[in-house]
Order: C-alpha cells, then structure tokens, then sequence
DNA sequence: ATACATACC
DNA sequence: CACTGGTATGTAT
C-alpha cells in the first residue's frame, strides 16, 4: 500500500522541469487564479485561450504583481520542502512509515458508515433566480456581479470561461454579449427561504451552508419511508424545482465530505450517488484529484503537488510517510482521512458566529481625511449590524489593503465589549492612525470576542466535546471527525439570522479536537471566567472557575500534557506545558532532548537523527526562548517603559534565530514553515 | 493575544 | 477605467 522513498522526487523533478521549459514560451501558463479551474459546465472551454487571455488583461497591472509575489514564495517553499525530502534518511523514512502507518489504522477504524448524507447544491444559483424574474435572459450568456467582480455566471457564459470570482472586464473579454446583472440578495434570500422549506421535509436539522447549498442526514427518511437514497434525492430535486422553478443538484453519500464532492459530479440537474460501501468509497477516491475535495484550495494543491507528487486522494496514503513527517498531526490526520473516503458524519452541535465584520474597496488613497471618513462610515455599518444581532466584542481587528494588494491586519483586544460605531470608531482610529501614512485600496473592521460567547460553558459546545472525549479516552472517533462543510454566507442580511444561528458547519478543515484550538478554548476560559478587571492570568488558580461546572480543569490539563508527550500534539500545546525545570534540564543534557529519536520533549517538533545541525539550532532555539523569557520577566515589571525597547530587541533576535531555522529545519507541521518573509 | 495566510461561496 | 465581501480557521510568533 505504501510507496516508499526517492523515486517519489526524481518524478516530480521531471514534471517540475517539464513545466520550466514550456513556462518561457507560454507565460500564461505559470498565472493560475482560482477561476481559471474548470467548473462543471466548463469540460468544453479552450482553457489556453481563457488562460491566455485572463493572463493578457492582468499582466502588469498592481493586483497581478501581487499575485506573482506570492506565488514565488509559494515556489520557494515548495523547493525548500522538496530539498527537505531529499534529506531525509530512510531510517526517517522508515519511522513515519510507522507512523503514518498507526495513524492510518487508527482512522480506518473510525470509519462510520451508518449515516447517509446528502448535499443539496443550487445550479448556478444567483443567476438562475435573476433568470426567473427576467425570462428574456433565458439561453444568454449571463453573469451576476459588476465589472470588478462576477458572483456567478450562467452555463450559457461558462462556456466562454466566464466564471464566479472572475472580474467582469475580464469575464466581457472572454463574451463580449456578456449580461451583467447587479446582485439583489433579496431576490436570492426569498427564493433560498423555498428551498429550505422543501430541505426541512427530509430532515428537520439540515444544515444550511450560503444560500444555495445545505446538507441532509436523509438516515431516518430512507429507513422510515423503506426508498433509496437515490428516490429521496430524485424527489428532493423535484419539489425543489415544483416550489421554486429551479434547479439543483444533489450528491448522496456516507459522510458530508463525500456528499459535498458528489454533488457536484452530475451537475447541473443531475445526482450521484455512492453507496454506504467501504469498497465504493475506496474506489471512488482512488483516482479523486485532490482539489475537489473541501478544503484542498489552489496553494495546498499545488504545495502537495509540486513537493510529493500527489494528485490524487489515493496518493495521499501512497505518500502518507511524507505527510507525517511534514505536516502536524491535525493536518497529516486531514489528508490521510481524505485518502480514507472519511469525513464527517455526526448531526453537528449548534455553533455560534464567532466574528462579524465589514469592509469596502474603493480607489486606492492615502488622503487621510477621505480614509477617516471611509473608516466612520464602516463603523456605522458595522454597528449597525452588531445591533441587529445584538452582539458586542471586545477585540477589534482593523484590515486594510495597500494601493499594491498587501493586506495587513492590526488588533486590540479591550477590556470591555463595544458594539457603538463611536466605540468602534475611537478604537478603530487609534489602530489606523499607527499606520499612517499608507495608501489603501480596502478597509475593514471586525469585532470578535463576543460578549457571552466562550463565557458560558455551558452553553459552548467545544466544551462538551472536550468532556466527552477526556471521560471516554476514545482517541479515535474525536481524531477522525473533521468538518468538512464549507460554510460561507455571502450575505450580511436579516434573513439568515435563523440559519446562522442553526447551521453548523465547520469549514475547511484539517483541524481536530484536540490540537491548539480546544486547548486555547480551555484555557481562555479559565481566563475570562475570572476576569475581573481585565487582568488575565492563566494559572492554577483556573481550577478554581472550572471546577464548579465539571471535573476539573487540572484533569483536562494533565491528560493532555500526556498527551502531548505521547502523541507529540504539536508545538503550541508542547509549548504550553514549558516549565523552566524541564528546560534547564534539557538544554543541560541535550541527549535527553530527543525523545524516541524524533520528538522534542519541550515543544513535541520531529526532527530526525539525521538533521544534525538542525537539531542543534533547534536547542540554541529553546535557549534562546529562555534566555528571552527571563530577561523580559526581569525588565517588565521593575521598569516598564524601558522593559519595551529590551523586549524588542531580544524578539527580534530570535526571530531571526527562528527563521533560519525556518529554513532549515522543517520537519513537521508547517505548511508556512519554508515560508521566507520579507 | 496578534499577524498572516488559506479556503469557501 | 478595472481583481469583492463575510466568516472560519490554521500556523507562527
């Protein structure tokens, strides 16, 4: 089952240069934006041509260089990642296999195939709506959108290589008979209202992803009703189109991932259906190309690609040593569940908005006054939208986009929740005036950190998760549960606030419930539980909150802290656990560093026997981050002003410290970790 | 906690 | 002329 070793690179070298020669010839070859893959309705399309003309209209201009700048740093980690293989022993190689090989058996035994789930997908919704209410569109290319940017196009416009998330003076370049209709979320929120109707005749809970797709747990239907999956999906369809006059496509299958990918093989119109059968799972992934399934987008296909070869979901257990030794659990446990068919398959818990926020392009200024005047008017937006929502934050995070396509965030989090736009504003202006002067091309505001948000135990979800999966010790069912809904919500409107509420939907994600996330959640509770005046402090002195609404907070800490030496979880959880002792003995006798060859016992990062040096500067790392640790503990408090500029400089120490590292050494989580900044 | 990047529609 | 907007989440510091 699993391929071992360098014949692995030496394929990959080939098509690198393969593609090296041909790239001089045919520039439009190298420029790949997310809408230039093929969606359905576009098998027909001359993709040269589309390619060769989007790359014609973008050549040169500010938003095209951006995008070159970051797709060489994308090459360059590739190549780093690829050198990195390279060096890799098979001694190495031999310990991910195992590895790899753990995991794998770990997640297959995961597997859920009890559960049938359907994803029901609008057919080019937006336009299909505006066609409805204007029939003298029907059978013309059509898009919906503005010339700077296309929500979604007709089939008639796809096949032109007219696409949603492509500018419209591209999208007239490629059909120029193109129809540009402007978007009325009215309009598509009315008719998404009908649909759902009709979804909540199969299952009452479905989870509505944006306005034109959900998801169906259509288990209890088929049992009760004695049909197949397949009849259910056959008349889900037609009382959708009955109610609305339009169409849609449905994907049937063992778990949401899967469905998500069917859904969209027979569209439009159409279904497909794959059956509760390990075998047709196996099967139908086998030659599956990677990027269709969620979560996979443009970048990680391409780093996957470029670095071990992979194409397929099949390659990704074929190459699932590589994956282990390069990327964290979390994300290596995503991939190989991919290659698995797994994904999710539980009727999620209710989940709640997590950020809210507003942004707005205009043309690219740095007269300060305009930008002011831009920031109050997002305030009162952003305001006004909290209000409806009743919602109020206490971290207010600034976003702008330079004149040259840099965007660049800036935060505070406060002592009290604000949802005013004179509350926003006041702070919002602080954080724009330390970028000043700039020239901006996009602001944005957002507020997180709701009041009553992670504050109620009770009430979050995440919490009961960690409960259950600490009294159960059932490593697998929680490792093996990823999200696999795209959820996005394009709207900001009224009319949704129900299914915000309701729908569930992770996104992506290669995430699992016990990597840094749930640990953070944990422990910014204990946080905010007791904050009081806004001094917060994450000690022992938590148990104090937790204890009083379960077992202990000590008990979740001390299990995962086994853990984490055990499993290796991933460096920000290793580093939680720090303790001086256990760092002065280790940076003391640094042979007691490595922990089964592999692990670093302070932060869980692997790094092979054979990286000699690197391992060395990954102990002069942790020194370094001792030797920070103290000298700011000594200067904060004595003498803050001056405790500022010492900080500074040891942070900038070691972060140049780091990123040599970061060149170099890489053996486990990052996707970003070759990742040379600027 | 903050910054940045990726992904989804 | 000219490349969105809203949300979630992963990774690193």
């Amino acid at each position: 089952m699993i391929v071992k070793g360098a014949r692995v690179l030496d394929g990959s070298a080939n098509a690198m240069m393969k593609g090296k020669g041909t790239e001089d010839d045919r520039p439009w070859q190298s420029y790949h934006t997310v809408y230039t893959t093929a969606k359905a309705g576009m098998e027909l399309v001359d993709k040269e041509k589309v390619q060769r003309v989007v790359y014609e209209m973008s050549k040169g201009s500010k938003y095209f260089q951006n995008e070159e700048r970051k797709e060489a740093f994308i090459k360059q980690k590739i190549d780093n990642l690829r050198i990195q293989c390279a060096n890799l022993t098979q001694e190495d190689l031999a310990h991910y296999q195992k590895v790899a090989d753990r995991r794998i058996v770990e997640l297959e035994a995961s597997r859920d195939l009890s559960r049938i789930w359907l994803h029901v997908d609008m057919d080019a919704f937006y336009a299909a709506v505006e066609t409805l209410s204007n029939p003298t569109l029907k059978g013309k290319p059509m898009a919906v959108g503005s010339m700077s940017m296309l929500s979604t196009a007709n089939y008639e416009a796809r096949k032109f290589g007219v696409r949603a998330a492509m500018p419209g003076f591209i999208a007239r370049k490629l059909c120029p008979e193109l129809i540009f209709v402007p978007t009325d979320f009215k309009k598509y929120t009315y008719y998404s209202d009908l649909t759902r109707k009709v979804f909540g005749r199969y299952d009452p809970n479905f989870i509505a992803g944006s306005l034109d797709e959900a998801y169906l747990d259509i288990t209890e239907v088929c049992r009760e009703r004695n049909v197949k999956s397949e009849e259910i999906a056959q008349e889900l369809r037609a009382g959708v189109y009955e109610e609305t006059g339009l169409t849609c496509s449905a994907g049937v299958a063992p778990n949401r991932l899967l469905a998500k990918v069917c859904s969209d093989i027979n569209k439009p119109n159409g279904q497909y259906v794959l059956p509760n059968d390990r075998m047709a799972v196996m099967t139908f992934v086998s030659s599956l190309p990677i990027r269709k399934i969620g979560g996979i987008g443009k970048v990680t296909e391409h780093i996957l690609k470029g670095v071990f070869g992979i194409n397929t979901c099949e390659q990704m257990l074929e190459k699932s040593s590589y994956i282990c030794a390069f990327f964290s659990q979390s994300t290596a446990d995503f991939f190989c569940s991919v290659g698995l068919g797994l994904g999710q398959t539980d009727s999620p818990q209710v989940r709640f908005r997590k950020s809210i926020s507003s942004e707005r392009t205009f043309s690219a200024t740095k007269d300060e006054v305009l930008l002011h005047k831009k920031l109050e008017e997002l305030a009162e937006m952003l305001s006004a939208d909290m209000q409806k929502e009743g919602l109020s934050g206490r971290t207010l995070t600034l976003k702008l986009k330079t004149a040259s396509f840099e965007v660049r965030t800036r935060a505070v989090t406060l002592q009290k929740y604000i949802s005013s736009s004179e509350d926003i504003l006041k702070h919002a202006k602080k954080l724009l005036q330390a970028e000043l002067p700039i020239s901006v091309r996009l602001i944005g505001l957002r507020v997180s950190q709701f009041n009553g948000d992670k504050c109620s135990a009770k009430s979050d979800p995440t919490q009961k998760t960690i409960t259950n999966f600490i009294t159960s010790g059932d490593v697998n069912r929680n490792c093996s549960s990823f999200p696999d809904v795209a959820d996005h919500d394009f709207v900001s409107n009224a009319e949704t606030d129900m299914s915000i509420d309701s729908r569930q939907t992770g996104q992506l994600d290669w995430r699992d419930p016990f990597d840094g996330n749930y640990l953070s959640d944990v422990d910014y509770q204990s946080c905010t539980v007791q904050k009081s005046d806004g001094v917060e402090e994450v000690q022992t002195s938590s148990n104090d909150a937790t204890s009083s609404h379960y077992s202990g907070l000590t008990e979740v800490l001390g299990s995962t802290s086994y853990l984490g030496q055990v499993e290796g979880i991933n460096v920000k959880n290793g580093s939680n656990l720090l303790e001086d002792e256990r760092l002065d003995s280790c940076c003391q006798e640094k042979t007691m560093l490595w922990l089964n060859d592999y692990k670093c016992s302070l932060c869980g990062i692997e790094l092979p026997p054979s990286f000699v040096e690197e391992r060395l500067e990954h102990s002069d790392f942790h020194l370094a981050e001792k030797l920070q640790k103290e000298e700011s503990s000594i200067h904060q408090k004595s003498v803050p002003s001056q405790s500022k500029g010492q900080k500074d400089g040891v942070t900038r120490q070691s972060k140049s410290k780091k990123q040599k590292l970061s060149q170099k050494e890489g053996s486990y989580t990052p996707i970003d970790y070759f990742f040379v900044k600027k």
